[in-house]
DNA sequence: CAATTTTGATAGTATTACTATTATATTTGT
DNA sequence: ACAAATATAATAGTAATACTATCAAAATTG
């Protein structure tokens, strides 16, 4: 579907020197990303990326601020990819309604299709924004990152997906949100599934999950 | 309403030594309350809020394990003193759809009604659990912090809602996942109408919040 | 192949997240 | 009122975290 050459870039801001411009720097995202995955971002450090991939702390401080912006970066790399995914999926498709469901559909797919040249992991990456992304927005840098642009990939989603539930109500008030609440609520259900099974519905089943969002979307916009 | 007696009091798995058992423990809790509020839990540090109480870093050990289990104590409060109006607002009330209004009515209360004896600052605890509370649960710690029952109380009050979620219809599905997606959409949906407001549509005001559950909500369970 | 850039190796600092010890207060039971 | 028990303050100390700095060696590039 796409050429070999396709490649994900995130705005500079979100490195001090891109990762993607050296091996090394390619080895620290897909090791940095296992390494999460693994251990969770409060336990992870550049130290232990460090050893695991055999370099140096100072290095890897060449490459990224500090293990925030390293979480920033691939969050923003994950958005930049679904704005592909979600686009694809819509693209051609007329029926409104069938857009939210093919909206849905990619929103709650864990492992999105593989392409080769695709330097991160999906499935990975995918389970370390499901565990982690809260943590990008919920602190107190929140403003001055909001200035820097950190959030741009996650609101152009959000205002994409917004434009399909409009589409289908164009007179409902909240779709922003709407969009937003059912992004959250894909990641966090999934979550609560596996671990905090009382706060769900067995919605770490990814059927029930795109049921409950399907239902839930459409039936907001009556 | 309530006597001058009445207190809230949380499980002892979440503190070493209890905090309402000394002058010296309610300070701990109250400025540690206001310090988490004032730079956020990842700038918290025990050394800080000892500090500010004069008193040492060791005597905070000897209440609380860590910050963790701090913002733990904090949110099982929280949930336990929502529990309670939770049910005031619902009691003496026939109709389902009254009761899930006044549910949501508290719900996305900032300032819920001050009880004089009440030791935690509402409206502060309220903008803590805000900001604060995803972090109790999204860690590696979840299952073993699930089984030590930190998330009891919380669990709760999703029933709770799920519960007059189901007298409105008792054929839906996700009654829990439709409660604890609207507990989550009320934190988060003010938090991004205040930081990130294009990822929500004025829901920082709290009669937009209202509206934007409500509707979701009653239109989920037809 | 010289110049530039990148990396590795090492060292060092301030802060965090604790634990341990002991003397001094404070509280409690009788 | 006083002894016994408990709580707190003061101090010290450790291992890990989150960086910054320096400089030589290696790799890249023009």
């Amino acid at each position: 579907m796409f050429k070999d050459n396709f490649r994900i870039e995130v705005n500079s801001s979100l490195f001090i020197k891109n990762p993607t411009s050296s091996k090394l720097g390619e080895s620290i995202v897909k090791e940095g990303l296992s390494l999460l995955e693994n251990i969770g971002y409060e336990d992870f450090t550049f130290k232990k990326l460090a050893i695991s991939i055999q370099t140096t702390e100072s290095t890897l401080y060449r490459y990224f601020e500090n293990k925030h912006q390293f979480l920033m970066y691939l969050f923003n790399y994950y958005w930049t990819w679904m704005e592909v995914n979600f686009t694809m999926a819509i693209t051609n498709i007329s029926d409104p309604k069938e857009q939210l469901k093919r909206i849905i559909g990619v929103l709650v797919t864990q492992a999105p299709q593989k392409i080769g040249s695709l330097l991160l992991d999906e499935f990975l990456l995918k389970q370390v924004i499901t565990n982690e992304s809260s943590k990008t927005f919920l602190n107190k840098k929140v403003d001055e990152e909001n200035k820097a642009g950190y959030y741009l990939t996650f609101k152009r989603n959000v205002c994409l997906i917004s434009e399909v539930l409009l589409k289908m109500n164009p007179n409902y008030l909240y779709p922003n949100a709407l969009a937003a609440t059912l992004i959250e609520a894909s990641f966090h259900q999934r979550y609560f599934g596996l671990h905090l099974p009382r706060l769900t519905n067995e919605l770490h089943i990814t059927s029930n999950l795109e049921d409950f969002l399907l239902h839930l979307s459409i039936n907001a916009l009556v």
